[in-house]
RNA sequence: GGCCCAUUCGUCUAUCGGUUAGGACGCAAGAUUUUCAUUCUUGAAAGAGCAGUUCGAUUCUGCUAUGGGCUACCA
């Protein structure tokens, strides 16, 4: 049985390449038909950031990646917040202490501070433990002594030197390292009688019965001292298989990717909307840009694995079954976020009319894109009636059809729809030098009567009416057809001009012919 | 500085010793659309360098260079 699982800190919003490793943990555990674990790595009460866990939640709940057990789902292996799992840890430290394997360190950090200042490459080891104040150097009377009295300490593991240590890794194959290398890592600290990271990850590993850890490749240089203390504590055998991730980088010049990379090029690294609880400061997410879920998770998939074929758009069930560790490459992803917004457009376009009409209408007023602009009464009147007017509504998945194939974001949907809602208050001026011709007055003119004489306003009749009008005059189609166009949207853009009249209606369509013949002024 | 990982078009990538090195994004040109966008077609565009193994290397090995990660009582 896989069991995997995704192991964040709830120290702020969650980063996309965290959301990338969920991901693939998910994706591995459903072909495998086994489980997703979220556990919440708070043993760092200093980072703890208030809200993260529940925008974690919220986050995997947006995407559609469901967990099997989790904090707020609950399972047999819990709890799953090691900040509740204290009173586990103590006992493993005991047994290391017991067998030797651990070691206790008096040391403050700010001793520890000035060696690494005194001392080049000065690593906490075998060589440099005697020299120390610790249980190996002190008698067992002063350490029990001191810990007695109530000093701080914090447990060490203690590696054998000159050891090779073999590192099996699913996507990088086999990695050696010497154990002179890794240093005599703290597992816990006394202070808050929490374990570190390294102890708290391998205890409810295996605990959890974890098969498979899955992570970034961030993690590849503690991996052997991983490999250490599961041996350590006597579970090589049931060792969980490792697959390091390679990282998203900047999109461009060099580095991981962060935040800032997203804000000076305009795109998320978050995927929901995050408020700093410290600053204030507010960043947009994936949701609030317009991105749908399932066009993020396509999309990330494809950052760093691949089907091994041409495929591109694929649904999370295909994801699914196509997903293997052996197809990830090894080498970093610069963030192509360009992508990103091919494959929202490529979903909008895969996307029913009528879902699309649903999420514009909800967008309409969300709270997040909120400004002080006149338009946002309209738009929240609108959407009110949206939701209870049912021709309203069909009149929306109309316009939805027409439109959709521009759109790359859910938000630019009322730019392209704007006018069938609003007639144009003011006219493009580039468009109306363009397209509004001396003669567009009075011809413009002469087409309404032949618009109220069309009984049945739907596209086609009017369309033929009107090109049987122009043709008896003579006029050239491109001069009415554009000042057309610039007197019902007020510039150039939007599907084709009889499409629109059929929606705004014959009587609007009048109005606004005469109101562009009063209101354009000849350049 | 030390340790580890990586290296194919600008970007994401395919190739599991023999290919005209393929696809996609982006870019450019043309066509379509009497608007804008979309769409379609075409095009430019790559094996980091140097050795070796081999009949033959993008593919295997080594070195160099470059990039990345780690080097906390953070995860």
């Amino acid at each position: 049985m896989v069991r995997v699982r995704f192991a964040p800190s709830p120290t702020g919003p969650l980063h996309i390449g965290g959301v990338r490793t969920a991901l693939y943990n998910y994706l591995f555990a459903k072909k495998h038909e086994g489980k997703l674990i979220l556990r919440i790595e708070d043993t760092d009460s200093q980072r703890f950031v208030p809200g993260a866990e529940e925008y974690i939640i919220d986050a995997f709940c947006w995407l559609n990646i469901p967990f099997d057990e989790g904090p707020h789902v609950g399972g047999t292996w819990g709890p799953y917040r090691q900040s509740e799992r204290k009173i586990i840890y103590r006992e493993y430290v005991d047994r290391l202490l017991e067998k030797g394997l651990a070691y206790i360190a008096f040391d403050t950090p700010e001793e520890l501070e000035t060696r690494r200042n005194a001392i080049p490459n000065f690593q906490y080891d075998a060589s440099t433990r005697t020299m120390m104040t610790n249980s190996l150097t002190l008698s067992p009377q002063e350490t029990a002594d001191r810990i007695n009295s109530g000093q701080q300490y914090v447990v060490r593991i203690k590696i054998e030197p000159n050891l090779p240590i073999i590192v099996n890794d699913r996507i990088r194959g086999e990695v050696i390292v010497n154990s002179s290398v890794i240093d005599d890592k703290v597992l816990y600290k006394s202070a808050d009688q929490l374990p570190t990271y390294h102890l708290a990850n391998i205890v409810d590993d295996h605990l959890m019965e974890i098969t498979h850890v899955i992570r970034g490749e961030e993690w590849l240089p503690s991996a052997p001292l991983h490999v250490i203390l599961y041996r350590y504590l006597g579970w090589e055998d049931t060792m969980p298989q490792f697959a390091h991730l390679p990282l998203l980088l900047k999109p461009e010049g060099n580095g991981k990717l962060s935040k800032r990379d997203g804000d000076r090029l305009g795109f998320p690294v978050f995927p929901l909307q995050w408020q700093d609880p410290e600053t204030g400061e507010l960043s947009l997410g994936y949701r609030e840009k317009g991105y749908l879920p399932e066009a993020v998770v396509n999309f990330l998939a494809l950052q760093g694995w691949n089907p091994g074929d041409d495929r591109e758009i694929m649904s999370m069930d295909e994801l699914i079954s196509l997903f293997s560790l052996e197809k990830c490459s090894k080498s970093g992803a610069k963030f192509d976020y360009k992508k990103a917004i091919w494959f929202n457009h490529q979903y909008f376009q895969r996307k029913p009319d009528e879902e699309i009409a649903q999420l514009f209408i909800d967008n309409l007023c969300h709270p997040a894109l909120e400004t002080e602009s006149p338009e946002h009464a309209i738009l929240h009147t609108l959407a009110d009636q949206a939701r209870n007017d049912k021709p309203l509504h069909d009149k929306i998945v109309k316009i939805v059809r027409l439109v959709k194939e521009r759109i790359h974001f859910i938000q630019e949907l009322w730019d392209q729809t704007a006018f069938f809602f609003i007639a144009p208050e003011t006219y493009d001026e580039k468009t109306v030098r363009k397209r509004w011709k001396e003669e567009s007055p009075t011809q413009l003119a002469e087409l309404i009567p032949v618009l109220e004489s069309v009984s049945d306003f739907t596209a086609k009749p009017t369309e033929e009416a009107v090109m049987t009008w122009i043709e008896s005059k003579g006029y050239p189609l491109g001069n009415i057809m554009n000042a057309f166009r610039l007197a019902l949207v007020g510039e150039s853009k939007g599907p084709h001009i009889f499409d629109i009249t059929e929606i705004v209606g014959k009587e609007e369509v009048v109005r606004r012919i005469k109101n562009a013949i009063r209101e354009i002024k000849i350049p």
